[in-house]
RNA sequence: GCCGCUGUGGUGAAAUGGUAAACACAGCAGACUUAAAAUCUGCUGGGAUAACAUCCCUUGUCGGUUCGAGUCCGACCAGCGGCACCA
């Protein structure tokens, strides 16, 4: 017997055949606006999954759970009288290939070229609805151009005192000069210290280090010093708070990018500093050559600071410290500058310090006390040095305990709590004027005393740094920047994309010098200017990915006005009063430019949502990295009149991990890997794609079960035999004797109908497993009966398609074959999602649940159309209600028409 | 330490404040078969009992609100995830 007759039924007959159809038919082809075949009276819906990095190894199976998802999101809308954008590409910059490139010594545009065939041919195997003419990938210089093109615009750009970025060209206006307008550019040169890898061989973003290690390899990173671009993401880091109110994301995903911007309000208090405790005060003041200003979020605990720290960094060190303490300060600057951050954070528990032989004087009470060094002050946030109130820090009290330095109370806990170490609010004490009042006006009191005084005020200070945009890498986008007299220039936007150069050896330099130093001629742009080393990070090119499917082939512009209006905003605007100025200002949140086609139903018409895609799905470990830096960009191009809308995704899903069948995280060396072609190979594409909606709610962790696949395969093999007979010899399959075209009695429509419903709105609330359970159902339904109504079983076929598209389409042209004119002509996918009647899910009888004190005792079949009283007198001649009731009269009864009665005694 | 999420059968899970465990997996029994696979049918939370009748218990723990709580409120416990010397 062949493999093949074996099988249930015999998907891999059809679902190549079908996928091959699409694709030659072009079956989910999006026109765009201003293309022939676009229908304008049609609302549209973007949904977006995260693209993947084509990596060598292929497809996993956490990838088709989310583009499953999406996909019967997709078809669903498209069946419900949507334009539907659902496209797919490639996210193929990055370490991996470039990698495997130095490992082989093959060029990584020809890993990626084959990595990239291999997941697309993986992904049409599992009959996925994309638009491929829309196709976009990263490393394409058809792509790129873009990203370098929006990359000047960032350098070209500068944040106003509204917090919009403008175009620098106004600031040439005001007659600033290069220095100043290069420190406002929103990417701009920084020689700050930055993360460097030196097993990489390249620097990182913060997002980019966990634990002190990098993201990617689990290596050591180190702080060094070097000149590097940076973004200046900080500019946004309110408005990336403030405008995700608006998004339809999951709570965590907000509280994550909250807690990483880490907003916290406080004040900057200005110290004046003196050389040694000897001098008196008021002379010290005088003599004070130095001030410090420290950042704190507790302005009222300042009568309590008894001591001030400075980040061992600071560059005022050297300039503060006492001639004596130089070579322990040195000692210790040395120690702290080997650490590696992990090594800084894992000895984190013991406090080390060195004093500097200097002081600072407290402004509320002309204190003097001692500034030291220690390397629990950062440099890196606020303004790298503290006022230490021990009394009331738990980091201060650790230190001040260790070193032995004064702790003095300032804040009255509630009764039965100690003071030391308490940090929360409580009543100012022993702080002259504040005294008595509780934190909250303490902390008001004193921020408007400091500015009154010229000697602080209120500020708010954020976790969010810059984002380090540069890397010392052969495989990512170069810079459009060439350098001269050591000053940086944009290269005219005629000369992009700027393709890399080709280099026989791409391997790090080992050093900080980028490998495409090695590309002498490359490098020399004019007998006077060299081009930028660095390339971007592999984040850049999927800042902008979903902008570039709304018009992937356009080579005028990163994305066409119409393009982007419609697939973002959900309106057409007239072509004619469309410029196509840099300044020209689409959106600005200005209703006025969104101006909704008299086509559109009215519901669009309601407040325009911020967001412009309208589902985005993918997993959570891109919380802080893509989905902060995609705002961020998006945001800019906003500003600069380029996109319609302030944010990028308006509703965004995070799918769970798929853990293996041992309840682990999938992983080579735990063998628990579950490869999906294998899985398309035993049970076919839409039993993967079935079994993955089925195993339980998309956003929750689940393990896989190959036996769960084996439950959906049998389903669906179920589902086939309602239309199809095998033949007992010979195994060929014909259309089954039992399918006529007969109407479905009560029971199967009223199964039919109520799969229609429920399906339909478990769709729309991304509830996939809920709504093939109904299938089932219903399926088990059409199984027990014995004449199967043939148009009944194809509005089922309808409903299953969006979940099942192979086998629905086939059963459909099998049932065509006897039945013309009961199955759908062409794709399933073309035809419209049935309506449900609810006349059919009424039934004639329901049963009504009779309880005592709440609980159950007897059930009883009543006519649905009983009233509140027949039934109540129904449950009181119950003969089991009345045992329970034990003769004792009925204290109060409810009565929920059509559920229940409950009878309180 | 701080923040967030999740706790329901042997397993994945379901349940607008209204019959807890739908649907599926695994298991058991039966039908078909020479046999197996496949398929179909039935049973399957725990306990009491001669009983398939019947009763009691059961959604991490303890308490509260309610005629009625898996669902709402409070406290606690456990697991997972994130952040972490951020002043």
């Amino acid at each position: 017997m062949s493999e093949q007759q074996r099988k249930a039924f015999p998907f891999s007959e059809f679902e190549p055949k079908w996928q091959d159809e699409w694709e030659a038919k072009k079956a989910f082809h999006t026109p765009n606006p201003g293309d022939a075949d676009f229908d304008a009276t049609k609302p549209k819906y973007f949904v977006l999954d995260m693209f993947p990095y084509p990596s060598g190894a292929g497809l996993h199976v956490g990838h088709p759970e989310g583009y499953t998802a999406t996909d019967i999101i997709g078809r669903f809308k498209k069946m419900s009288g949507f334009n539907v954008l659902h496209p797919m590409g490639w996210d193929a910059f990055g370490l991996p290939a470039e990698q495997y490139a130095i490992k082989t010594g093959q060029h990584p545009r020809i890993t990626t070229e084959q990595n990239i065939e291999g997941f697309r041919g993986q992904l049409k195997r599992l009959g996925f609805a994309y638009d491929w003419d829309r196709e976009v990938n990263t490393t394409d210089p058809g792509y790129f151009k873009w990203t370098q093109w929006i990359f000047l615009k960032l350098y070209n750009a500068y944040v106003n005192e509204e917090g919009k970025a403008r175009p620098i060209s106004e600031l040439e206006a005001q007659g600033l000069s290069r220095a100043e307008i290069d420190s406002r550019r929103l990417a701009y040169i920084s020689e700050a210290p930055v993360n460097w890898c030196p097993e990489l061989g390249t620097v990182l973003a913060n997002e980019e280090v966990v634990d002190g290690k990098s993201e990617v390899g689990g290596f050591a990173v180190e702080r060094r010093p070097m000149r590097q671009w940076m973004l200046r993401i900080t500019a946004f880091a309110q408005r990336l708070i403030d405008e995700l109110d608006g998004l339809d994301w999951p709570e965590s995903i907000r509280l994550l990018q909250r807690n990483w911007i880490g907003r916290s309000e406080g004040a900057h208090v200005t110290f004046k500093v003196v050389q040694s405790s000897g001098l008196p005060s008021e002379a010290a003041e005088t003599a004070a050559p130095h001030s410090i200003t420290v950042f704190t979020t507790r302005p009222d605990t300042l009568f309590g600071a008894t001591y001030m720290v400075i980040a061992p960094e600071h560059s005022l060190v050297d300039q503060i410290a006492a001639p004596e303490q130089a070579a322990a300060i040195a000692a210790y600057r040395r120690v702290v500058g080997s650490k590696s951050d992990l090594e800084r954070t894992e000895l984190a528990k013991e406090k080390t310090g060195v004093f500097t032989g200097a002081y600072a004087i407290n402004p509320v009470n002309n204190e003097q006390i001692p500034i030291w060094i220690a390397d629990y002050v950062m440099m890196g946030y606020g303004t790298g040095a503290i006022m230490a109130v021990p009394a009331h820090d738990t980091r201060d009290f650790e230190f001040a305990t260790k070193f032995d330095l004064p702790v003095k109370q300032v804040v009255q806990p509630p009764a039965g709590k100690d003071w030391q170490g308490y940090t929360d609010d409580g009543i100012a004490i022993h702080s002259g004027f504040l005294d008595g009042l509780p934190t909250a006006e303490a902390k008001k009191k004193i921020a408007a005393w400091l500015e009154e005084k010229g000697l602080g005020k209120g500020t708010t200070n954020f976790k969010l740094r810059d984002w380090l945009f540069s890397r010392q890498r052969y495989w990512g986008e170069p810079f459009p920047i060439v350098w001269e007299d050591g000053h940086h220039h944009g290269i005219p936007e005629s000369e992009l994309p700027l393709l890399p150069p080709t280099l026989e050896d791409f391997r790090p330099t080992g050093t900080p010098e980028p490998p495409l130093s090695k590309a002498t001629d490359w490098v020399r742009y004019s007998d006077t200017a060299t081009r930028e080393l660095n390339t971007m990070p592999q984040w850049a090119g999927s800042c902008w990915y979903y902008l570039r499917y709304c018009d992937a082939q356009n080579s005028d512009r990163f994305v066409g006005i119409e393009a982007e209006r419609y697939w973002m905003t959900g309106s057409l605007g007239d072509n004619q009063t469309i410029g196509q100025s840099d300044n020209q200002t689409i959106g600005q949140g200005d209703n006025q430019t969104v101006s909704l086609s008299p086509h559109l139903p009215v519901s669009l018409s309601s407040p325009p949502k911020p967001g412009g895609v309208d589902l985005y799905v993918g997993g959570t470990e891109h919380a802080v990295l893509h989905l902060l830096y995609a705002r961020f960009w998006h945001k800019v191009l906003f500003d600069l009149g380029y996109v319609s809308t302030p944010e990028p995704f308006q509703r965004l899903v995070n799918q769970g991990l798929i853990m293996g069948e041992d309840g682990q995280k999938m992983s080579k060396s735990r063998g628990n890997v579950v490869n999906p072609d294998d899985v398309v190979k035993e049970y076919g594409a839409d039993a993967l794609r079935l079994y993955e909606m089925f195993m339980g709610p998309l956003e929750q962790v689940k393990p896989w079960s190959m036996k769960g696949v084996e439950g959906v395969y049998r389903f669906l093999a179920r589902v086939w035999r309602l239309v199809m007979v095998q033949h007992e010899e010979s195994g060929v399959w014909s259309l089954s004797p039992a399918l006529q075209d007969v109407p479905a009695n009560k029971q199967l429509t009223k199964a039919l109908h109520e799969t229609i419903k429920k399906c339909g709105e478990d769709i729309e609330k991304l509830s996939f497993n809920t709504a093939i359970s109904q299938m089932m159902v219903c399926t088990n339904a059409f199984t027990g009966a014995e004449v199967k109504p043939a148009s009944a079983i194809v509005t089922f076929l309808k409903v299953l398609s969006p979940f099942a598209p192979h086998l629905a389409e086939e059963l459909n042209t099998r049932i065509a074959s006897q039945f013309p004119d009961l199955a759908v002509k062409g794709f399933l996918s073309d035809t419209v999602w049935p309506t449900y009647d609810p006349a059919a899910l009424i039934e004639d009888e329901v049963e009504v649940v009779f309880q005592v004190n709440g609980k159950l005792r007897d059930k009883v079949r009543v006519p649905i159309a009983a009233s509140k009283e027949e039934i109540q007198a129904l449950a009181l001649a119950s003969t089991r209600v009345q045992e329970f009731m034990e003769g004792k009269p009925a204290k109060k009864v409810i009565v929920v028409p059509g559920k229940l009665v409950n009878i309180v005694v």
